[in-house]
DNA sequence: GCCAGAGTACTCGGATAATCCATGTCCGAGTGCGTACGG
DNA sequence: CCGTACGCACTCGGACATGGATTATCCGAGTACTCTGGC
């Protein structure tokens, strides 16, 4: 699996959460979903419990809930969650000062990546996850 | 996922070499500029190249050389040209035939990661080198 | 029968090894200029 | 003097080490159920 699908898995998660309900399901179980290692699962999700999406319960019988309703978790919320630094890294400043190239593309760069990312934000925060399971089944 | 600064390394070179024009610069000039090492730029350039929007010349006094008007590349193409396999990869597809989950999400993330992704690549598309040339040296 | 207590099974969370990708280093292939030699 | 052939300097492109990040394994902390013993 490629080190970037953190915001799919995200997604999968929440949404097979959302279908369960109020039983919610373990961290093993959840990855078996997925198909990953139960480890990765529960780092993605403790991520999505800072930001309040769900609760983790340890002990018997305890395990991942949404904490929220799945029609108010909107999907640019979760792409800030578990990706808190954006899609386009800068790379550093260089500090090459003779080339005038180098000392002015960084904020240019920051500018169009900025309104890039806010353009997709605004289409993402259009689905829910609810959204998204009303899809999986209907699909499925 | 994240990419890596592979798209903003790219159009570094790209309005670099706007900036230089005919005379073109080699993969160590280049790289000083990006403050990394030439073989980073040599790579990407390679797939730059390979969309057609660079040449690359060997032997004594080569280096290279925009392909193409400036004003003719948008952001939308050059992002496609070094991340061919889009921003949002989707996990491999579970085996788990139990989980009516696992089953639909692939097809309904690769939707809404395609639409997300489409929205971007219109607003990256409203930018060319040519404008991010004329940014940097209005600020520079 | 009922309650208290320890025991057990199960889960999350963090610390520690193994693995994978990206980066960095090196070497061969190719090109163009410069120079030396022969005519 | 002029043309040709060789040599050299320089660059790209790909193959091989290295580093950091991601992933997988392991162990401790905590919770709820259960069983046992006493009242």
């Amino acid at each position: 699996m490629t080190t970037s699908s953190r915001y799919a898995v995200a997604l999968h998660v929440l949404v097979a959460l959302a279908h369960l309900g109020e039983d919610g399901a373990t961290s093993e179980r959840l990855a078996g979903s997925v198909n990953t290692n139960p480890v990765v699962v529960r780092r993605i999700l403790g991520l999505l419990a800072k930001a309040g999406f769900v609760s983790g319960q340890g002990g018997r019988h305890g395990g991942y809930k949404l904490a929220r309703d799945p029609k108010k978790i909107a999907l640019d919320a979760v792409l800030k969650a578990v990706e808190p630094d954006g899609i386009f890294p800068v790379h550093e400043n260089p500090p090459n000062r003779v080339c005038p190239v180098s000392c002015g593309i960084k904020e240019v760069l920051g500018g169009v990546f900025a309104r890039a990312e806010a353009s997709m934000h605004d289409r993402l925060r259009e689905t829910s996850v609810a959204d998204l399971l009303r899809r999986v089944e209907s699909t499925g």
